[in-house]
DNA sequence: CTGAAAGCGCTTACAG
DNA sequence: CTGAAAGCGCTTACAG
């Protein structure tokens, strides 16, 4: 095997300034107490040999170890749960970063008991990655996290006008863009209603969706009605009475759009009056259920946010900001995926 | 800040099995020539303990350095141009995993010019990605590398037979069958003609693809007729010519579905012959110029894999095959990107 | 203002 | 078969 050239040390930049170990360090993590003359001398040696400190002996050598809590919604959608298990994996792989981490579940639509648990987080931990309601008490508490040094992001859902140092997630207003266009292009030339399920319209992400989507609706789909939004509170049960009542109060309903969660009981609601392959069915999350309801041709178009890219990012997000290192941008950026029947995982 | 309990180390597991360092290491990672005893007392402590070993320490210790090659194609359509710059990026990062990098650009549509230089890199470093050629010459080519103890990726284009350790790409008959469905809805109850404009079919990504594309309207589009495939070589000129020629000679083309690149020259003859809006476009890798098409509406739907991703991607599968760790599967992943001019990222 | 030395958690010759 | 000691590349008290 050929021999690479080794990459410089700190001792190979000491030996070429002709100074300490201990003098470089100083240098170059700009510590101070060392004379202008010897930081320079430092400084050429450090370009000159192009010097890059080896991140894992830093980590070791500082005994660096944080504390990361993860802050989900009670309840038990299947994004929720995916989204768990893969936070769960996550902090297996984080402590071999020698950082612990902990996932803690709190009734995330109260935004009292929200607030109440980050406040609890003060002196707990180093980061905080938290799926938000977007509430003035809750914002408060996230701000106290910030200003009490917490590295704090909000995951899937966010408070833009808090301080988080940054949102994880889908920019929700083009997803229902795009769920808008999809909706438009695959009705075609056909006329008609358009019912639309969200689960609260209190959810920042929910009314995001329904903007984006109602907005390309009016200016690009006019043959279409979308009627006013219903409220499902992502359950099953309740989203299947909503679906039912639609589909028999509007004889020309040519599509639904499930912006929430509850996309089971619209197909059930589809698959029973007959109507599943007529009405245009688009919905957010891959999940089993959405899956099937693909391959069976029920749904016809998924709208996506990846929950294990979600956790990793969160992760990744907060270590780089907790060790002071800069992320790879284009990594972090999750994407607004759109899942056919064909492009399945 | 709450003190969290400390990881334990080898040192723990050492004084709780009270024997030395030595023997523990020794024990842990199965090296021969400790007694059944000791080896038994150790596991228990090991296991008792929960002992996870600190990676960055251990490739600290052993000195670990490896070096890759990242192998693709000379030529700059916008892709691969796009894929080298990413592919650049990642051996920055790969830099402070101590992995030296090395991107080596090649004719890749010469199985013969491939073939050798990929031979060339016997014993010149430890993982090989490659953008690959299905062709015999090259298979035993990977095949050699492999059996030398080179650790290799094909990257975006596979050899299937080859002894290749993973691929990292999509899968491209499922990306022409998610074509074909969104042609076929985006069409919909409208009848004609579909042009087909690849690369070359000698491709195997390109000769997928139109095989999952014909499949799917085969089965599900009775009304629309896919024309010969045209092979415009990736050029922009080419293929302007042969979309000029497939709209003249075709008045009721109602869609065009280009399998490789030259995206510009095919919306450039939609837009002069006035058709942009009314012939559904579909093409593949979102460029600055299928990008802004999208944009314009002169481009319908773009299936996309992330460049960023696959060079990211190879890089932390070889990493992990070269220092035996497992990887995150689900990360590796590749995925079918739809854009439309909606969730452009 | 500068340097020698110990230490982070692990591995690797080398002795015994 | 087992252990003491040096070393990986960096940081951190501690002396001077």
């Amino acid at each position: 095997m050929i021999e690479h050239p080794r990459r410089p040390t700190l001792v190979d930049v000491a030996e070429h300034a002709k100074v300490s170990l201990a003098t470089v360090d100083r240098v170059f993590n700009r510590r101070p107490g060392v004379s202008a003359r010897t930081v320079e001398r430092v400084e050429r040696a450090l370009a000159k040999l192009g010097y890059r400190p080896d991140p894992a002996a830093v980590r070791l050598a500082r005994g660096i170890h944080f504390n990361f809590c993860f802050v989900l919604p009670t309840g038990s959608n299947s994004f929720m749960s995916e989204l768990a298990k893969q936070v769960e994996q996550s902090i297996a792989w984080l402590q071999d970063q020698n950082v612990t981490g902990e996932l803690i579940r709190v009734d995330v639509f109260d935004p009292q008991v929200l607030a109440e648990a980050l406040r609890g987080l003060v002196g707990r931990c180093h980061g905080v990655a938290v799926v938000a309601l977007d509430h003035p008490v809750v914002r408060d508490a996230v701000d106290e996290l910030v200003r009490s040094g917490i590295h704090v992001v909000t995951l899937v859902s966010d408070i833009p006008g808090s301080k988080r140092h940054r949102f994880i997630g889908i920019d929700n207003s083009a997803a229902g863009r795009t769920a808008a266009t999809l909706m438009g292009r695959f009705i075609g030339p056909r006329t008609g209603k358009i019912g639309l399920i969200a689960g609260s319209l209190i959810l920042r992400d929910h009314a995001e969706r329904l903007f984006g989507f109602q907005q390309v609706i009016g200016s690009e789909f006019l043959a279409l009605a979308p009627l006013p939004p219903l409220q499902g509170h992502d359950s099953a049960r309740q989203c299947r009475l909503l679906a039912e009542k639609l589909l028999r109060d509007h004889k020309d309903l040519v599509g639904i759009y499930s912006i929430g969660a509850g996309n089971r009981g619209i197909a059930d609601a589809l698959v029973e009056l007959g109507r599943a392959h007529d009405v245009v069915f688009i919905g957010h999350e891959l999940t089993e259920f959405s899956r099937r309801y693909l391959i069976q041709g029920i749904m016809d178009a998924v709208i996506n946010q990846d929950p294990g890219h979600e956790a990793r990012s969160a992760s990744r997000v907060l270590l780089a900001q907790c060790s002071g290192q800069q992320m790879i941008v284009d990594q972090e950026r999750i994407r607004i995926d759109i899942f056919l029947r064909d492009n399945l995982p």
